[in-house]
DNA sequence: CTTGCTAATTGAAGCGCTTCATCTGGATTC
DNA sequence: GAATCCAGATGAAGCGCTTCAATTAGCAAG
């Protein structure tokens, strides 16, 4: 409780905490790390010292002297997706049990921001690096590397067997996608949009075509778009209401749920029914994908596990001496509301069995 | 370009690059830190030495040694509200134009963490910390102070003065909100949701309340909720949809984007029209804003300056000696799209002349 | 009362850097 | 050519902690 302003400027030291406790340097030392070396009365007296004083202990310090440090760094790509959200948030808890605090830093996107914190999570010396790489480059990887640091990669690791990483099977996602709506007998599927030079949209759009395949009797349609957001999903809606009736398509998929809910109020303004009329099913499950006009069935990545996975990965090779590097690849799940269903829209069992989670 | 693996374990010391430089270990450090203090033959020196050896220096031994280090921890209540993200991103860009790199923290409306991180960075010994409290407390903030901690609070203060903050006016928001209703000739406003024991909140209707009486021939009602999520919309905009025509809100003003989806949506499904029959307005201009069925009119607080001008605050804090606390109060800003102007949708100039940016 | 053992405690070495007082050597001046 | 300077370079002292070898205290057994 009591404890004392700064006097003199300088914060306490553990020196401090040992001359008020009455003990060397060392026992203070064990009795803040392993209290169970230290006897009970010594214990005692340098806790009342530490609370005296008002005693923080300096992880600068702490941290040269053991030669690392116990924080974990997130280098995430896009603080704005509620992918990233969730996998911070699965890695975050998973760090927190095991007594690793973990730190963020948001590349926003940005290939020069994502090497720099890499960089700076080096300089630190954390404990690990959980790191959801750009398409781009991985060479921050080898850069980190090279220094001794461990890093798991998570969400995209471009085909590298040589470190650990937790992925999304990203093509079976769009497998089930359009698997679902030709279950729901729709027949002229449209892929709406997505830049194809990202690798994660590719393996979807792969995904989607063969399902179409294996169905035999039904057709895909792809429209790429630059971005990824809604008004790309308007553009394509509007251009396919546009054509003879039997040339619209009756279910649409997007690589992403702003597409998805562009589509959905485009479709909707211009009088189609979503889905009597129009089937349409997006991806990611972001946490907006309830709030849109009917609610969107989507497929959902399981950020939470990919998280926590990471960070038992990056553990095991921290803890583990022939720790050995392992790729692991997450089914997400197909989430079933109102723009595939209707208003019945209640989820029903997936593939699996399992009930998919409501958000 | 040439950097060799880590032989022997240890990642090279400046020690290392001085012995391989020809030069002393001083002169390293030199080179590095303010190169104009060195001879360029040393300095070309040192930079070789470097890159030959792929040295990163080990920011926990530059922070002990020089007292201080040069990251600026950022607390964040809710990394899933897209306030705190634009807050982080105008934090990001500050910071990083003065050579700072910032890190994230996440608590996730914990109270329990949101202490612990305080304490992680301030164990950090960080140059300074910014930091949007919960409700809650503050005592963390006084904790930390005690230590020498720089602190600047962001989006909350709780009535301090003692010291830097950046807020939101809130109650100027729920004002303009309620008085464009009032303009547009509405009278019979409805202020839907919210837990009233959020100052935010509170704030907000106050200021609605302010504008309702000004008008004087209008009236305000208030239905709280205990959350603020879309499903909380919609049962309200369901129950005052079940009403006499004549007790039917013409405005529906919400605290949360999220809330004033539900309500639009749940009109918008009850047949009624929006914004002819009942102009809605958010609050907050949330990334999802525009995804809506219709887009949707709100009251932005611009987080990235809100961010920005926290960092600035804290910088003159940790450079200026007679540095003296000051609060900001941001100025939200309304922005206008259909849900209240309707299909004509577009932007025009608020209050005060100057055209609302869009989203 | 010894002896032997374990449990606690101690103090010093060192982690990799910054910084400061000190020293060096060449250019400048008279 | 001696005296004066000053940019540059140096090396040692520490920053606050962990850890380990060495020491001491505590206690049961003989």
């Amino acid at each position: 409780m009591t404890s004392q302003t700064a006097d003199g400027g300088r914060a306490p030291s553990m020196q401090d905490v040992a001359r008020l406790a009455g003990v060397s340097l060392g026992t203070v030392s064990h009795a803040l790390n392993k209290p169970e070396k230290v006897s009970a009365r010594s214990l005692q007296k340098v806790l009342a010292a530490v609370e005296q004083l008002g005693f923080v202990p300096n992880s600068a310090a702490r941290s040269l002297a053991a030669g690392s440090s116990s924080t974990v760094g997130l280098v995430l790509t896009d603080i704005d997706n509620s992918l990233f959200v969730d996998i911070a948030r699965g890695a975050e808890d998973e760090a927190r049990t095991s007594g690793h605090a973990l730190l963020l830093a948001n590349s926003d996107i940005d290939f020069k921001r994502q090497e720099s914190y890499l960089d700076i999570f080096d300089e630190a010396r954390v404990a690990g690096i959980l790191f959801t790489p750009l398409n781009a480059s991985l060479e921050g990887v080898d850069r980190v590397r090279r220094h001794g640091r461990r890093i798991v990669l998570v969400n995209y690791a471009g085909g590298r067997q040589d470190c650990c990483a937790v992925l999304s099977d990203e093509e079976y996602g769009g497998y089930m996608a359009a698997r679902h709506l030709l279950e729901l007998g729709r027949r002229r599927l449209l892929f709406a949009g997505g830049p194809e030079e990202f690798h994660a949209i590719k393996e979807r759009r792969n995904g989607a075509l063969r399902a179409v395949m294996e169905a035999g009797n039904a057709t895909l349609e792809i429209i790429p778009s630059r971005r990824l957001k809604s008004d790309e999903g308007r553009k394509i809606a509007a251009e396919v209401t546009g054509r003879a009736a039997d040339r619209v398509p009756d279910g649409i998929l997007s690589p992403s749920d702003r597409i998805a809910a562009g589509v959905i109020h485009e479709l909707m303004a211009r009088g189609l029914r979503v889905p009597e009329d129009v089937a349409v099913i997006g991806y990611d499950n972001n946490h907006f994908a309830t709030e849109v006009a009917i609610s969107m069935s989507t497929v959902a990545q399981d950020g939470h596990s990919m998280g926590a996975e990471a960070i038992n990965l990056l553990l095991d090779e921290i803890r583990n001496p022939d720790h050995e590097h392992r790729v692991l690849t997450l089914k997400p799940r197909l989430i079933l509301r109102e723009s595939t269903l209707g208003p019945s829209g209640r989820p029903v069992p997936e593939e699996d069995g399992r009930l998919p989670l409501e958000a």
